[in-house]
DNA sequence: CGACCGATCGTCT
DNA sequence: GACGATCGGTCGA
């Protein structure tokens, strides 16, 4: 399961949401390793409506919303049953990069435009409201977020595996080596 | 630069 | 009724 945050590095993240098109390489990950991980909404076994799409089958989008403000796009990794899921950090614009920045508000890309998990969404158009979606490419003229293998991968010394953020209330689970980013 | 703070609201207690 | 898996602006050095 933590394998697949770091395998998801690399991979092209596409959406076509309001008829525009967009994708960025994923180059930032969080694992959340679901009912024994403090850090993660299921800890516990949570069953709630928010957490419900955790517990679907690997490939549902689960979107939530975050400090009231920013919606945070994950994507659940295993079987029915089990609220695992792999939180979108960071990526690096690839097309429609004009679509992405309308959707920030700025007129250029900064050196971090696209790292963070609220602005992923953001630029994507990806509201917490689409959550439980299946990710795959849109057949009809509906909303669509999905992933591909287009061949890109980071070696091992660029990756730099680190705690995860924003978690410090999760006791020792706060120290698990859970985040994955792709060096500068 | 780094540190701090306000925004803003669904979700769970 | 409190609290975030955050961001971006502002302030001071």
């Amino acid at each position: 399961m933590v394998q697949i945050a770091r395998d998801l590095l690399g991979k092209v993240l596409v959406s076509d949401v309001g008829g525009s098109y967009a994708s960025g390489v994923i180059v930032e990950t969080e694992a959340y390793a679901g009912v024994t991980d403090k850090a993660s909404h299921a800890f516990g076994d949570r069953h709630t409506r928010r957490t419900s799409v955790m517990y679907q089958s690997g490939g549902h989008a689960y979107i939530y919303l975050c400090y009231g403000i920013h919606s945070l796009f994950n994507i659940v990794t295993n079987r029915k049953g089990v609220p695992h899921a792999v939180l979108i950090r960071g990526i690096r614009p690839l097309e429609g990069l004009d679509v992405m920045l309308q959707r920030s508000g700025k007129p250029k890309p900064d050196k971090l435009f696209g790292i963070g998990p609220g602005k992923v969404a953001k630029i994507l158009g990806l509201h917490y409201s689409m959550s439980g979606m299946l990710l795959i490419p849109r057949k009809g003229g509906e909303d669509a977020v999905w992933v591909e293998d287009r061949g890109i991968s980071f070696a091992n010394r660029r990756v730099e595996v680190t705690p995860r953020i924003g978690v410090g209330y999760a006791g020792p689970d706060a120290k698990l080596p859970y985040r994955f980013m792709v060096k500068p």
